[in-house]
DNA sequence: GACAGTCTAGGATGGTCGTCCTAAATTCAA
DNA sequence: TTGAATTTAGGACGACCATCCTAGACTGTC
């Protein structure tokens, strides 16, 4: 079982080239040649690039999803949960300082081509506003939790791009503390 | 005097279009479509792409030098030419609901593109960041202004991203007033 | 009115793109 | 071992891209 099959491969490619380069920048060829096989069997695979796009980010939804339930799974405090995602930012700080946040970048390169994915690339956001929310209700702040989470999600979308203008660590390190602090007075409130 | 020039106009479309669509998805037909002239009067004018993207550029970096002498000379408290600095949100808030912010979306995707002007569109946050430091600085906070400046530069992103991904106008208006009282307490303290 | 410099038009070029097609190789069941 | 289904390879296609080139139109000067 698990085997990997050449369509995982593609969509694996696929995932970090998009993440690297962008959607529209990465051609068929390059990611045939990141997974060593011809444009001819690629396209056996998938008929269009709208379908691989479709393909990457269901695996990042699954991803994320798991991801999250790790963290539940994980703390037990709904805090110490968030500050699980806040620290991304700084366990892919240099990805991030690179290439910014996937799930931003993503988003804001489909909204700019009007492509008609760009809204299942915001399911990705508003997995992370979901689960943000339940934990900010778990916390007690059941009347402004999804302010809060998008706040926390616009704080750091706003870090990732930064970072990645000015290549800073120093400032990512920086923001999350600051962030970690926010979360402190969000619970004393 | 004040001639628009057939330069002014391509500069003036590329810049529209690169903002709307992408840098990378704007073909040099696109642009000249919009100025309805043949590509190859174009071409008399620009012999390259990115000869046009650094004339946007440099047209972006003019145009924001004189905004921000503009509040600067309209408002004679820092705090207020910081207000000035926030409201950019909802002033532009259509074009950021669908389109994201000028400067984060064109670093975003140069990043991405390994463009060599990364580092001039780049300016742009710069120009920024001096500017609010220096506010920051007035307002007595010269041990953290250049830390402060970044933070609100990094939380405006944040809002623009996100309310480009849900085009949630609410969110806007409710996260500048979080950023005015932030403000607040950063006179206060 | 002739001429030089500036500006414009539009076709040609070579490359890459997404997509499609056919044929060979492989896999697997009977 | 045969034969069908699955998977692979690679060339062909039309479209579009950035760029280049040449020739004509305009502008102002003498």
């Amino acid at each position: 079982m698990s085997e990997r099959t050449t369509r995982d491969h593609i969509v694996e490619a696929a995932d970090d080239l998009f993440y690297r380069q962008g959607y529209e920048h990465t051609s068929f060829s390059h990611i045939a040649d990141a997974v060593r096989i011809s444009r001819g069997n690629f396209y056996y695979h998938f008929k269009t690039k709208d379908e691989i796009l479709d393909a990457v980010i269901d695996a990042r939804l699954a991803e994320t999803r798991a991801m999250l339930a790790a963290w539940e799974a994980e703390a037990e405090h709904p805090a110490d949960r968030i500050r699980c995602f806040i620290h991304i930012l700084i366990a892919n700080r240099a990805d991030i300082k690179r290439y910014g946040c996937p799930v931003g970048t993503l988003s804001t390169e489909l909204a700019k081509l009007n492509h008609a994915s760009h809204g299942e690339a915001n399911k990705l956001f508003a997995l992370f506003r979901t689960w943000l929310r339940r934990q900010f209700t778990l916390l007690g702040r059941k009347a402004d939790a999804d302010a809060l989470a998008l706040h926390l999600l616009a704080r750091s979308q706003g870090v990732a791009t930064l970072a990645s203008a000015f290549r800073d660590e120093k400032f990512i390190r920086r923001e999350v503390k600051e962030m970690c602090d926010w979360l402190e007075s969000c619970t004393a409130a």
